[in-house]
DNA sequence: CAGGATTTGTGAAATTTATCACAAGGAATA
DNA sequence: TATTCCTTGTGATAAATTTCACAAATCCTG
């Protein structure tokens, strides 16, 4: 299923890299190197290389990496050069966030319809797209040709919100919901853990007091 | 640094089994084995078990794990018996979507304090709370006795809220925005990472179609 | 254009994390 | 109580990921 097993940490980490080429790129600086990435991200230089030469050969030995040519690559790399229509579903706190965060946009993800199964808010407004009745998920979705979409319902729902997306031929989640989505092959899952997360640090607060 | 080495990984699935536990709970069943909670949250049943067995041993051969006594004793672990106080800086849309989550109570988390640096918000109140200026984080949570730190900020501000947090005697940091935050050894940084997981996404259905 | 200074790409080694597989413990039944 | 069945905890093994360390490539200076 995965091509050639690329971790999904080296993918993750591409992301990174990106963000700190564009604010390297910002500053005027043309090269850089893969001790200098690693430093910013945090990491070994070895894995900063390691993870590019995945997906090919950028740098020049003695000089490094030309950073608008490598941000201009991994942005590639990523599918992140083309418009990718969305659907939110779930237009709560969360989902109303999200609606407003331009980060979406500026990565090639045009939100184009949103469900929700409160008749209070279908039929509404919100960041000029109009609320709809999640029955027609898979019709309007399908119509739209959607190919991603977001799931920011309680996790009560969220099952029944996936298995509607997927019906109207969606190929990726991203799921804001604290459940385990149960999904075909061939459909990719991507978890926010925020509450993981949340704990997590508990966790490591707690653990503090012991040492 | 760390206590014996337990992976973060199994820290992060602590909290999954927590998850599941509360729904096995709910449903009425009183024991579990490691082969459901591994079917459950899309694991190895050995690797529930061995994430257990970092914290102690909890089963009984032949019968599985108390699910009540699991799920408490797991709390425990990750010190969310207890209540936390904590602050937001930055109460934007995603900041005040974090506001209104019940989420955070539930777990112990009490937001008892929160910032923004926009003189149109500062003074008006959220969801109870008076919007207090960034200014006097510092002061503000040494007041409170703030544990904890939210930063829901532009990227922009984020490393200086994260300054002024620590300054103020904050512990732990979970930080949503998307840059790497620079803090002294013995401060606690979570990263939720909402853009990488935007993109990996896109990676993911990108590559597809190569396949 | 030679020589010194860098920095890449990459095998090999080390470390970390996940899975296997099974002895031993305990429950349930008769 | 003996027997059967199940499931834990865990040593051994396997797989994945990270780090090391260095030859080869290229830059830069004089
Ligand atoms: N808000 C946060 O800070 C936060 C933090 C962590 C996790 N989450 C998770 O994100 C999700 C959304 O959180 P929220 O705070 O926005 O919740 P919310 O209750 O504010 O919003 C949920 C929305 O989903 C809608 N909905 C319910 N059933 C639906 C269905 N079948 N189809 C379509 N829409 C449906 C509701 O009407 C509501 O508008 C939840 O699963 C929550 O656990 C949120
Ligand atoms: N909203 C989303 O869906 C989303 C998604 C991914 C990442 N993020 C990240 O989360 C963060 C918050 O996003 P948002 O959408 O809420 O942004 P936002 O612009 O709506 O809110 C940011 C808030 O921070 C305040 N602020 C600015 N400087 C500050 C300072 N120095 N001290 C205190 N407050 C300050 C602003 O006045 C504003 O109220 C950003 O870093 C963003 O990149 C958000």
């Amino acid at each position: 299923m995965e091509s050639y097993k690329i971790p999904k940490k080296s993918v993750e980490r591409l992301s990174i890299y990106k963000r700190i080429l564009k604010v390297i790129m910002d500053a005027g600086f043309t090269t850089v190197s893969s001790r200098e990435l690693a430093e910013r991200a945090g990491l070994n230089s070895a894995q900063v290389r390691k993870d590019l030469v995945y997906f090919g050969q950028f740098g020049t030995p003695g000089m490094g990496y030309q950073v608008s040519m490598l941000h201009r690559a991994i942005t590639k790399i990523m599918g992140l050069h083309k418009k990718i229509p969305v659907a939110l579903t779930g237009v709560g706190n969360l989902g109303q966030a999200l609606l407003a965060y331009p980060g979406f946009k500026e990565r090639g993800f045009i939100i184009e319809a949103i469900f929700d199964n409160d008749h209070e808010k279908v039929g509404k407004k919100k960041n000029g797209l109009k609320i709809l009745d999640e029955k027609n998920i898979s019709s309007e979705i399908k119509k739209k040709k959607v190919r991603v979409g977001i799931i920011a319902t309680p996790p009560s729902a969220a099952q029944f919100a996936a298995n509607k997306l997927i019906e109207g031929g969606i190929k990726g989640i991203l799921n804001f919901a604290p459940i385990e989505l149960k999904v075909p092959s061939g459909i990719t899952v991507v978890n926010v853990a925020l509450c993981e997360k949340l704990e997590m640090l508990s966790y490591y607060l707690s653990k503090r007091k012991l040492l």
